[in-house]
DNA sequence: ACTTGAACCGGACTACGGTCCGCTCAGATT
DNA sequence: AATCTGAGCGGACCGTAGTCCGGTTCAAGT
């Protein structure tokens, strides 16, 4: 792991950079970005009046008019299409606790942001919570996923902010089970858990993680 | 959650019914416990053969010489069969850390005993990692399955007796992320962890979460 | 404008998980 | 022993994810 640390505030160019998730490559063909384009619309659509759950590769090929093999050729698979079509929800939550104000951005001391993070993080998957949970269910590993990446990267470093020290990565992870669609699903569901206990359950969490005693 | 606070010495009785795998159903007609076991023997020989990975149904179906509606019949489905080829390490994984000898039996410290069920977890998942794999990747929900839930109420019961408050199930899942499956094979195949770190970092996660400073 | 070849496209095809339903037979009852 | 009944069984069937390949179209170079 050397990463170069990575600045706070950043320029217009470096953050839209700094964000893996799949920015129109200027390579790619007229006719293969307007069928993305008329893909992602249909998904959405679909997703809308259905259910994510209920969507179905074929479905989406239909809507759009276009054959199955496109699907696949843009998105690789089911749950790449999921990914895409959380794109933009996600690079919103993505911008604000990383650019956006205090506490959830940057300015707040660390385990503030921590504790905003959770928060925002665990409303965030509320408001998606199908999507997130059909594309957790669908990934071959959710870990290697984009918006998990992000989440943990920026978690190591919050954790490092904070003095805290061991295996910030894993640290990290451990805090993210917390937040993960599947978990958080089956708390509310399962279990009787309110999202008032995960939230207080997360800050919990937290101030055991940072060791502040 | 009112259940009866659980002993910890049990009678030989109730320790079978303490443990929720499937269990020789009595009632169950002697063709069917004859095709249960053609089935596990199949799947089992099929997994040595060929990965738990490649394992189809209709393959274990053909092997055991039986109809494919058996075979659903008799497992629901395919996290119930890997469940049940797990059954009988997982048994013994579960008598080891309820009922054997210290420290990770009854007996020790329970913040020694946590320690000892991580090292001893992630060792018995290393055992037996690909077919764990599987079995997260097929099942619904990995929070329902029964492996999961025996651990976490172990881990519960464990972090209540260290005299930790708060949601004590919420903490026990916290610590299982950090011994599932799919994240442990992330951890030492995506990034280049070892087997030694995870240990290492498993005794960290439980310090900070016992809150012992 | 024309050529060219690489990227793209469509939809038939495969593999697999899971369901369904009519038939069979184990084992309880008399 | 004869009867009965419902658990058990098999395998055809379905829906869906993902692959493949021959034909098509874009756009760069001339």
């Amino acid at each position: 792991m050397t990463q170069p640390s990575e600045p706070i505030p950043l320029s217009p160019e470096a953050r839209s950079a700094a964000l893996p998730l799949h920015d129109q490559d200027p390579s790619e063909r007229a006719d293969a970005a307007r069928n993305r384009v008329k893909l992602l619309e249909a998904a959405a659509a679909l997703i809308q009046e259905r259910g994510a759950e209920h969507l179905t590769m074929d479905a989406v090929a239909a809507a759009a008019c276009v054959g199955k093999g496109t699907v696949f050729r843009r998105f690789g698979d089911r749950a790449g299409l999921l990914l895409a079509v959380l794109d933009r929800t996600e690079r919103e939550f993505q911008d604000a606790f990383m650019f956006g104000p205090p506490p959830l951005g940057p300015g707040a001391d660390p385990i503030a942001r921590l504790d905003a993070f959770g928060i925002a993080s665990l409303r965030h998957l509320l408001d998606n919570m199908n999507l997130y949970l059909e594309s957790d269910r669908q990934a071959a590993s959710r870990y290697a996923a984009p918006p998990r990446n992000v989440r943990a990267r920026h978690l190591s470093l919050l954790l490092g902010q904070a003095g805290v020290d061991g295996d910030l990565e894993l640290l990290a992870q451990t805090l993210l089970g917390t937040l993960d669609a599947t978990f958080v699903h089956h708390m509310l569901t399962g279990r009787g858990s309110t999202a008032q206990q995960l939230e207080a359950g997360w800050s919990d969490v937290v101030a055991r993680i940072t060791h502040r005693c």
